[in-house]
DNA sequence: ACGCCACCTGTCCGCGTGGACAATACCCAT
DNA sequence: ATGGGTATTGTCCACGCGGACAGGTGGCGT
């Protein structure tokens, strides 16, 4: 085992910065852009930067700093709403890797030990859109629905209750009583492993 | 950290499975694609699969036995000349991966935790020439950003918020009181018309 | 100085939620 | 027949949430 890369947090989010402080790797914080010109001449690579700055003019991979260091680094890009376009554009860019910015702390750790390693990181999503893009008869890949383990019916709960429907609407959605909604909602938080209807909506839309 | 869930080494090369207990996570030695059905039925999802079979009739992941298995298990696929075609196919057909059958044993360690997470890993190779391969000039509209309305400190809620976190954890995280918090949620509510927590957290992840 | 706004805090209250006890009925496999 | 899974409904209760009243501070521009 290689003895843990240091690890540059470049945002200019103080919350998401200390967030991200918990993933080790001696991390250090920055936030400019700039500030990877002085980092790979320190003999680093290992980069985890927040795609969403709060004063944005243009996408940040389009800057200079970016684009000259791109390519000596290996730099895991992290968006707070990954979407296929940014990640396919980041990753064009020279990253090495594209996750959600909240992503959970063994996913950040794993993508990170993934890119350090020489490899790239994608996401389940964003890889399976690939896969579909190159080999469009595609039966749907191996990853598993969130559905799988769920009943019909508690399917069709899920699905209401994760579009925001409150239970006395789902009960008059499909004729039943309000109580056997809770019934079938709580075996879907048990089956799915969530605490509550906000967990399986996010679930359900298939963020993280 | 999960505590290493068991593997599962499908190969009739007897080398190569002596080899592969050196990944640890108690491997199980196996040599019949049928064997598949049982390790699922014991509960077990992490499988290591040699696509190289001494005596090959047709792909592996062709097979009944394969398919009828390959949505329950997370299948790292080995091949001894990766080739991105069979990557493509592998992929396709349900494995949670896809490398080389000697790629060096903390590869195959990362890979294996990679896809026991529930993520896909696919090699650079392929990766790249997948991102290659849709690399079209993306269109990538700047589409209005949710927190545009909303102050610095609103944003900061939300964003916690949209990942499921309670008021009193957004309070703490914040150092703040768990009123204030309120008060900033209430705002976001108004000023992105929305009427709870869980429409902001679709609105925030680009939801409808 | 005045108004506006961002930020922070307090109390009260109604309601939806989720969990913990239940129970009944149907279908299907051993 | 007995057991297991699915679907249905009941009551009770603690808790978090969101709304509605209220208030205080500090900065910034006219």
């Amino acid at each position: 085992m290689s003895p843990a890369e240091p690890l540059l947090i470049l945002t200019d989010d103080d919350l998401l910065a200390e967030h991200w402080q918990a993933l080790g790797r001696s991390p250090v914080r920055a936030r400019r852009l700039e500030d990877l010109d002085t980092w790979r001449s320190a003999g680093h690579r290992l980069v985890l930067v927040d795609l969403d700055p709060r004063r944005a003019d243009a996408p940040l991979w389009q800057h200079a700093a970016w684009q000259r260091n791109a390519t000596g680094l290996a730099i895991l890009a992290a968006s707070a709403q990954p979407n296929d376009d940014e990640g396919l554009a980041v990753l064009n860019a020279g990253a090495c890797g594209y996750c959600h910015t909240h992503a959970p702390t063994t996913t950040l750790r794993r993508a990170l030990d993934v890119i350090a390693g020489g490899e790239l990181w994608v996401g389940r999503a964003l890889l399976s859109r690939l896969l579909r893009l190159v080999d469009t008869r595609l039966p749907r890949v191996g990853l598993a629905h969130w559905s799988a383990p769920l009943t019909e019916r508690e399917r069709e709960v899920a699905q209401l209750a994760a579009v925001g429907d409150s239970n006395l609407a789902i009960a008059d959605a499909l004729g039943i009583t309000e109580r056997t909604v809770k019934a079938h909602l709580k075996a879907v938080f048990e089956k799915l492993q969530v605490a509550d209807r906000l967990q399986l909506a996010l679930r359900v839309h298939g963020v993280r």
